[in-house]
DNA sequence: CTCTTGGGGC
């Protein structure tokens, strides 16, 4: 086998493809593991068979990277392209879901690589054979910026072959466009199509929003001939993104009253965030009560999560300690616990939201950089100053993961918080400099304000300025800092530098 | 064998 193999070099294949992984496997390994493979020797028998076996395998799996490559490095290495196939339409089927199946995947580009493959080696698939299948999904494999290039040509490839006015295509190259942020190209294919279907309109409103067009995303959804609980959903969450939960509740309503269509889990995912936004409980209650009357609370632990996140941003944290006593343990994943602790966390709750941490690891679940992040913020408001020390030391030492600067910022204002000024300097000094930010040295400034040290402050105001100037804010705390120590004088100097650069620092209002 | 919405912090 391997002899036969190496007829065709590595080096061969890997610019086929472009990809060492390819090359990487071998003849053996495929017909290890499926021994239908048979990697035929190119002189002896000139006709590979059974492509619909390949095409049966990758519509079984179509979500499993090891199928996909191996069927793809069996298309090269046993040249079936090339063969003057009498069945063409399977292996037309073949390429298209090749080509489907990558663009799904995490890699989208191999689509890419692969259908350059198909063009380059003469074999019949040059793109006069191509049917709508192949440019749909082409164009959603190129829905990624760094495919623009590749994108442009195939939307002139589509114009060569005639398919310019077909839905599907269309519809794809919408996406590609939209995804891309070219919206005015976007908008062109869109109002060039004679006829649309309604995934077509939700691909241009989900573009729209996905760029902050809301409100252009609104009007084309009033256009619409008719709406589907996708497009309702899609409207609702660029409401909530954009800080306007009250509007985005009322176009809830306005769903389910008006149009009469019945929210999904989706619907309800993207209608949580803004209720927290508004943090009314009875609203909260009511979400709660429909999502337990549809049954989604107890089928999809999407919704459970959310709903423990909403209770605890609306401060009742009797709710998430229901939540965690009757959801079993069984069906909690990471998010539900870190959605709890996070919630212990925001409302000052240190002690629970370690013991919550503790029995997430009886259940044998790993912490990830968001779960530590929620514990360190709860050790931070609830002064566990050691403890959070301690999981921080855990983190990088026992669990490997590499902190950011939101993991540091929260040590910093752990330890300033408690007075610790020294330390918290230290550990800022200390945080990588691709990580570092003002934010966190202004973290500092403000625990030396609260706790009157100048030696510190005026070490940190100048890594303040140095990483960022005219951030009126800091020259006042530190003027603030100085009053407290009653050095009058020097606060005077300090706020005629502030008047003499024109920092300003825009005046707060209070609503409450 | 087509295309659309998707859970965790600040």
């Amino acid at each position: 086998m391997v002899s036969k193999m190496s007829l065709l070099k590595p080096k061969h294949l890997f610019s086929l493809t472009g990809f060492v992984t390819v090359a990487t496997i071998s003849s053996t390994t495929i017909s290890h593991r499926f021994p239908c493979l048979e990697i035929p020797a190119p002189s002896s028998s000139p006709k590979p068979k059974h492509p619909q076996h390949l095409l049966s395998l990758l519509l079984k799996h179509p979500s499993q990277p090891q199928i996909l490559q191996q069927v793809h490095c069996y298309i090269i290495t046993s040249g079936l392209f090339h063969y003057p196939f009498h069945d063409t339409s399977t292996c037309l089927l073949l390429l298209n879901n090749v080509i489907r199946c990558y663009s799904r995947g995490p890699s989208p580009q191999l689509a890419l690589h692969f259908f350059r493959y198909t063009q380059h080696s003469h074999t019949f698939f040059t793109y006069p054979s191509l049917d709508t299948f192949s440019f749909a999904f082409l164009s959603h494999a190129s829905a990624n910026p760094n495919c623009t290039r590749f994108g442009t040509q195939l939307h002139a490839l589509v114009f060569k072959v005639g398919f310019q006015f077909h839905m599907y295509v269309q519809t794809g190259l919408l996406q590609m466009y939209s995804s891309w942020g070219l919206l005015v190209e976007a908008a062109q294919v869109f109002y060039q199509m004679l006829c649309k279907s309604l995934v077509t309109w939700n691909v241009f409103i989900t573009g729209l929003i996905r760029w902050g067009e809301v409100e252009l995303a609104l009007s084309v959804f009033n256009q619409m001939p008719s709406r589907s609980v996708v497009s309702w959903t899609l409207v609702i969450d660029g409401y909530t993104r954009r800080n306007q939960p009250m509007k985005a509740l009322t176009l809830f309503r306005e769903m389910i009253q008006v149009d009469g269509i019945e929210p999904t889990q989706v619907t309800l995912l993207t209608i949580f965030p803004a209720i927290a936004n508004i943090g009314c409980i009875k609203i909260c209650q009511s979400a709660h009560g429909y999502a337990e009357k549809r049954g989604f609370n107890s089928s999809d632990i999407r919704i459970t999560n959310a709903l423990i996140d909403l209770y605890a941003k609306c401060g009742c944290i009797a709710s998430v300690n229901r939540f965690l006593q009757e959801l079993p343990d069984q069906r909690k994943n990471l998010v539900s616990w870190t959605s709890a602790i996070s919630g212990f966390a925001m409302n000052g709750m240190g002690r629970e939201a370690l013991e919550t941490f503790e029995n997430m690891e009886k259940a044998g679940l790993s912490p990830n950089r968001v779960t530590f992040l929620s514990v360190l913020s709860a050790c931070s408001h609830g002064g566990l100053v050691q403890e959070g020390l301690d999981f921080f030391v855990k983190m990088v030492k026992d669990c490997k993961l590499v902190p950011d600067i939101k993991h540091y910022g929260c040590v910093i204002d752990m330890l300033g918080r408690a007075g610790r000024l020294e330390e918290a300097e230290k550990v800022a000094s200390q945080v990588p400099h691709e990580v570092a930010n003002a934010v966190m040295w202004r973290t500092l400034l403000g625990a030396c304000s609260v706790h009157n040290n100048v030696d510190i402050g005026q070490r940190v105001i100048r890594k303040v300025l140095e990483m960022e100037r005219g951030h009126g804010g800091d020259y006042v705390l530190m003027s603030n800092i100085l009053v407290g120590v009653e050095r009058f004088k020097d606060a005077q100097r300090l706020r005629d530098m502030i008047d003499k650069r024109i920092a300003f620092k825009l005046p707060g209002y209070s609503i409450v």
